[in-house]
DNA sequence: TCAAAAGTGTTGGTTGTACACCCATGA
DNA sequence: TCATGGGTGTACAACCAACACTTTTGA
């Protein structure tokens, strides 16, 4: 690829590993993938990969993601570079940055397992970080590597964006109801919002919501409209999480 | 460093790259430096430089600040990492990931040049980035590399973040008056301020500054309180930027 | 008929903004 | 005494939280 000498520098070995978080059962839910392999077998981590040379990050993410999942992105998910991690010592085996990526999903079916990974499952994000003296999931093992740090870190960049952005639709199913989105935020942000002051504030903030037209009563109740996302993407004023 | 053969993995040269800004004569300017050497040659780039293999990313930066501004982080100055570009064609070289990290330092003497740059300046970053039809400061090329491109990442992050956190102090010496933060918000916001809420809002805001009893008559004018920076980082309410 | 969820109206407290006004210094 | 920036008071408008109330479905 090019003409320079590759010991003038240091070199190290770039990955790319994800964040993907979705609404399941009323709870913020992250994917995980069993390791098949030493260092930490057996033990769950976040999905990822190498970068190849001729791809750039936000590809390389891209192409991970739907390995793992089958998700495309682009397809109502929604995907962003989170944060790189590049401690020397966060891999046993070598130097490895990793440029870590968040997707926020729809809910998704349930996920392949591929490549070194001999399995892979939803789990919510308060077991798999430890929260409240659960253990992680089956067994008290934390995450591989720096593993829960990045999933921490995804979990607080979800928290705030959704706040003053649109991106809550990206965990909705392509219609949706405002009942429905309004769990999302519950579910994220873990609190109780008034339905009454939630309903008023995003049907009347002029781009975040487009009527199909169309009813549902699939959460039960009285009928429901059905809206697709609209065009904006900054909410102006924002949405305002409640105090702690 | 492993028992692993390189060869299994594609290597990557990583680099940090530093938007450096202050505010001085009432202007948002970052540090940028001349570069030496091809590619680029003789244009003006961001500081930056490979990461050793014994250090961890933010220690990198922290020693390109050094070495390039003789500027200590954690001295007055806030450092934190703004995003990570890979693309496969940014450097005509080889691949090289470039982990940008972003500088908020109060004004400062004349920049040291360093290592391979023949001489380094503070520049507004209207000029740096063109804006307006301006040249890019005696010449009319553009930043080297994505430099552009980063520069207007880092621009962006400090312009949104000073609303939500207390970072502007970063740009003010340890002691400063109201009307001094002002200048800041108003010179990274491009906008006009009312002092008068100004000053209702940023000394109601619990945390944010503690006077420390001096008074300054450096503006001119009746005598102004000095304040320190508190310990809060984020501000409840934030500062709201005015609209476009 | 009842429970459940959707949606509207109203009210009262909080917050932001605009701007009149006073204060303390140097020139 | 005047210009300059520092700092306080106040009134109006916008906004938000709380909650009573009505609507429309399935069971």
């Amino acid at each position: 690829m090019s003409p320079y000498d590759p010991s003038a520098f240091p070199p190290f070995a770039v990955t790319v590993d994800l964040v993907v978080l979705t609404v399941r059962h009323h709870a913020l839910c992250a994917l995980s993938v069993r390791r098949g392999e030493p260092p930490f077998q057996g033990r769950w981590a976040l999905p990822g990969g190498f970068v190849r040379t001729d791809e750039d990050l936000s590809q390389a993410a891209a192409r991970e993601l739907a390995e793992e999942t089958g998700l495309r992105a682009q397809n109502g998910a929604h995907l962003e570079q989170l944060a790189t991690y590049g401690d020397p010592q966060r891999d046993p085996r070598m130097r490895v940055v990793s440029v870590a990526h968040l997707v926020l999903a729809p809910d998704l079916p349930a996920p392949r397992a591929g490549g070194d990974a001999r399995s892979a499952r939803w789990a919510p994000v308060g077991t798999l970080l430890g929260e409240n003296g659960q253990d992680h999931g089956g067994d008290t093992a934390p995450l591989a590597f720096d593993h829960g740090q990045i999933l921490a870190d995804g979990v607080e960049r979800a928290r705030s964006k959704i706040e003053y952005s649109s991106l809550a639709t990206a965990f909705c199913p392509p219609e949706f109801t405002v009942g429905e989105l309004r769990r999302v935020y519950e579910a994220v942000w873990g609190v109780a919002l008034d339905p009454r002051n939630f309903h008023r504030k995003v049907t009347g903030t002029v781009g975040f919501l487009v009527p199909t037209g169309g009813t549902t009563t699939r959460q039960g109740g009285r009928p429901a409209q059905l809206f697709r996302a609209g065009g904006a993407t900054l909410l102006n004023p924002p949405m305002l999480r409640p105090e702690v």
